[in-house]
DNA sequence: CACTTAAATGACTTGCCGGTCAGCAAACGG
DNA sequence: CCGTTTGCTGACCGGCAAGTCATTTAAGTG
């Protein structure tokens, strides 16, 4: 009888829409109606398939922290300080910096709404448990220091892994120099993991 | 003959009250409206003083900074790793973590004047600047590893800080945990240093 | 082809907030 | 105590953007 549509099919397609515009303008700078010439249809039509900009940004976070989770997940786990090391290279991937920007913009006091804040917790606390185990099974083959709290040491490499994010994406340096601080970083790290 | 005021007075006032606004709730989330009633005043003697909202949150973060860099300025220069790490412990204060959340959301996409992400930008360029000094004098005395250059040493060092600062700062953990973090991040930073 | 009904549209409504300004208050001098 | 000048006030304005909904479009069906 009537029209039918792939709903998930249009769910995605405006999520795709969302996520360029948010990652070239940021969150609040972007209007729904950006968000709706860039998927093509019409504003209403959002609102036919998310509640609000709020559900949009939402879901969007969501995913894309499931899926950085499934393939932090889906790595072996490293057998050696150099196996993490590359682990450790392969996520600071320079390519994620335009979603590092959103993110931070969403942790800011700016975006009020604290599922936001939730779901990047969650995910920290998840990284954090998942690289303590790493760090558990290094130190017990004595490949890096035995001295700390493995959890806590996770955390302390996370918060300072967030760090070298946040420093190359706003003031992004050109490549070489960018490569060089994240290298510099990441030897920084290595030899404090050595202890 | 008619009434005068002390203007830098005022302004100072202004400058306190529009502090505590935007800690609380955020540059975006606080209103005009909200710093007049914490200074006292009516939202329109706000514009006798400062242009807008812009120049308000522009002072702010010129004089924090400002302040911040005389602080660390005058501070002796580190003989030993030891005498350095104190320091970070003391910059690394849990007192500042307030205002760290109001930079994220100046860092961030939301806010789109560039002048504050300059005064940021300048404030960490000095730093390093500053600090590659201190990391050369080490290197040459043998306190710390010399196989790298200093000044992207000292980028390295201030891009962990921050993140340490951030997670502390968003993900807020009560005081012996934060304290324990701070700790092993910073013993991670001093093994890191030594090579 | 006509008819039904889901889907799409975009002008409109609504609320918000930064910024303004006409009127009022207060301080000082003569 | 009045006149003058500066300072203060808060109701109002204008623009902006999220969200709505009456109307239009178009896909599927007999």
């Amino acid at each position: 009888m009537p029209k039918i549509v792939d709903k998930p099919k249009m769910r995605a397609q405006i999520l795709d829409a969302a996520m360029l515009c948010f990652t070239q303008k940021g969150y609040h700078a972007t209007k729904m109606a950006d968000v709706a010439r860039q998927a093509g249809m019409a504003k209403g039509t959002l609102y036919l398939y998310f509640t609000g900009k709020d559900e949009v940004i939402l879901t969007l976070i969501q995913s894309y922290f499931g899926q950085i989770r499934a393939e932090i997940e889906s790595l072996p786990a490293p057998h050696s300080l150099e196996d993490y090391l590359s682990l450790l290279r392969m996520i600071v991937s320079l390519e994620k910096r335009k979603m590092t920007a959103l993110i931070f913009e969403i942790l800011g006091p700016g975006f009020t709404d604290p599922r936001g804040v939730q779901i990047i917790g969650g995910f920290f606390d998840w990284l954090a448990g998942h690289w303590a185990q790493h760090f558990a099974d290094l130190a017990a083959s004595g490949q890096i220091r035995s001295d700390n709290d493995p959890k806590v040491l996770a955390r302390a490499v996370i918060a300072m892994l967030d760090g070298l994010f946040l420093h190359l994406t706003v003031f992004s340096p050109e490549e070489p120099l960018a490569v060089a601080r994240r290298e510099a970083a990441l030897t920084l790290i290595a030899s404090g993991l050595k202890g």
